[in-house]
DNA sequence: ACGCGCAGAGAGGTACGACCACTATGGACA
DNA sequence: TGTCCATAGTGGTCGTACCTCTCTGCGCGT
C-alpha cells in the first residue's frame, strides 16, 4: 500500500539544485552569452559537491540551457525562463520534407485556426489583421510575403490560447522553415496563400469555427 | 587559424557511454520494463568510471530511455532504438490535466482516424477488429476496458502509417495516460467509447475519411 | 501454520579529493 | 613587433568512502 501524501521520500539533490541554478541565473540578471561562476564556486555557493552540481549542469546542457565549454567554463544559452527545448531540437533533426510532419502541421494548423476563431480578442483580431495587410504590401511590392506570412501565423497562434500548441507549431515551423520558404517562392503562390489567410481571417472575425 | 583536421580530436567520455549503453541495451535483447546491471558493474564492464557512467545514465534518463530507481536499480523504459527522445521527456513534463493538451491530442487523434481510414491495409484492419473486440470482451466482464481502448488506439495510430504522428501522440497519451484511466472509470463511460470505436471502425472500413 | 517485523544485502545518491585535459592569457625572447 | 610557451584557471575523469532507499527472507510471536 503506498501513501500518497506522506513524504515517502526526498527529493534527489541535483533536481533542486537545477532549479536554484535557474533562479541563480534569473536573480543575477544572466543574459544568454554569460559565463556562469566556475563549478567548484556554484558548489561551494550552493552548499553542495561539484558531483551534484555537475549532474545538474548536465541536465540544463541537455535541456539546451546552457553550453559548458572544457577549459572555459559555462556559458547561458537561452533565458533561464525560456520554454520548449528539446522539442525543437528534435523536430529540426527530422526531414522537414517528410509529409508526415506535413500533415501534422497542417492538422495542428487547423486546431490553431478553430481555436483563434473562438477565442480571439480583439487584440489578436488586430495583429492577424496586421499580418494580412503585410502580406499584401509584400505581395504588390513583387516579393514573396514571407515576413506578412509569418506575423500571421503567429497572431492565429496567439489567438488560439493554447500554450501546448502554441509550442509544438513553433517548434514544427523552425524545423519546416525552409518548406515554407520554398513554397511561397512558386509563382502564384503568394496570391493563393493570401486568399487562404483571407478566408481564415473572415471566419474568425465571426466567430465560426468553420 | 586553426587546424580543421586536429583540434578536439577527444570527444567527452559520456556521449561514447551513452551510445555503448543503447548498443549494449540492442545486443542483450533488452525489453523495455527489463533491468539493467548495477552501475558499479556497467562501469566495470566498459571500463569507465561510476561518475562517467552515471553521466550517461543521466542523460537517458533525461531522454526518458531510462528509469533509475533509488535502492532498486536502472530498468528500460523504451525499445533504445525508438525515436522520440526528447520530446516525450518534454511532453511528459506538462500537466497532463491541461486542457490544452487535450485539445491537441484530440486534433491528432483525429487526424490518426482520418489517416487510418484512407491508408489502413488488411492488417491494420484486423489490429483494429482485434482492439475493438477485447474491449467488447472487457466491458460485458465488467472491466473497464482500458487493454482493449489501447490496442485500439495503438491500431489506428499504426494505420495512419505517419512516423511524427506516432511519435507525437504516444508521447502525449503516456502523459495522460492516467486521465484517459480516470475517464473510461466512470459509469457507462467505456459502452460509448466502446460505441465511438465501433463508428471510427466501420468508417476506416469504407475508407471514409468523414 | 500463518503473519508480522526487523535486519541484512544490494542498489542508487552524495561527498571529497586528486589528478588529467583543454583554453586563454601574458610575459620572455628573437 | 611578433612569436612562442609557461602558467593559471576551468571543466573532465577517476576512485573511494559513506549515506539512503528498496527488497528480501529469516525468525519470532501468535
Amino acid at each position: 500500500m503506498r501513501a500518497p501524501e506522506s513524504p515517502n521520500r526526498r527529493p534527489p539533490v541535483y533536481t533542486s539544485v537545477q532549479a536554484r541554478l535557474r533562479e541563480y541565473a534569473a536573480e543575477a540578471n544572466l543574459r544568454p552569452g554569460d559565463r556562469l561562476p566556475p563549478e567548484r564556486e556554484l558548489a561551494r555557493q550552493l552548499g553542495v559537491s561539484r558531483s551534484s552540481l555537475r549532474q545538474a549542469l548536465m541536465a540544463l546542457r541537455i535541456e539546451g540551457l546552457v553550453d559548458v565549454q572544457h577549459g572555459n567554463g559555462v556559458y547561458l544559452l537561452r533565458s533561464p525562463t525560456d520554454t520548449i527545448p528539446p522539442l525543437a531540437a528534435e523536430l529540426r533533426q527530422r526531414d522537414p520534407e517528410l509529409p508526415s510532419l506535413g500533415e501534422v502541421r497542417n492538422s495542428l494548423e487547423a486546431l490553431a485556426a478553430e481555436l483563434a476563431a473562438s477565442r480571439r480578442n480583439d487584440d489578436d483580431l488586430a495583429d492577424m489583421v496586421g499580418g494580412v495587410r503585410r502580406m499584401e504590401e509584400e505581395i504588390v511590392a513583387g516579393e514573396d510575403g514571407l515576413v506578412g506570412d509569418r506575423m500571421f501565423h503567429e497572431a492565429v497562434l496567439q489567438a488560439a490560447h493554447n500554450p501546448v500548441l502554441r509550442d509544438l507549431l513553433s517548434a514544427i515551423r523552425e524545423g519546416s522553415a525552409r518548406i515554407a520558404t520554398a513554397s511561397l517562392r512558386r509563382a502564384g503562390q503568394p496570391a493563393r496563400s493570401l486568399a487562404a489567410h483571407r478566408l481564415i481571417l473572415e471566419a474568425v472575425v465571426a466567430r465560426d469555427p468553420e
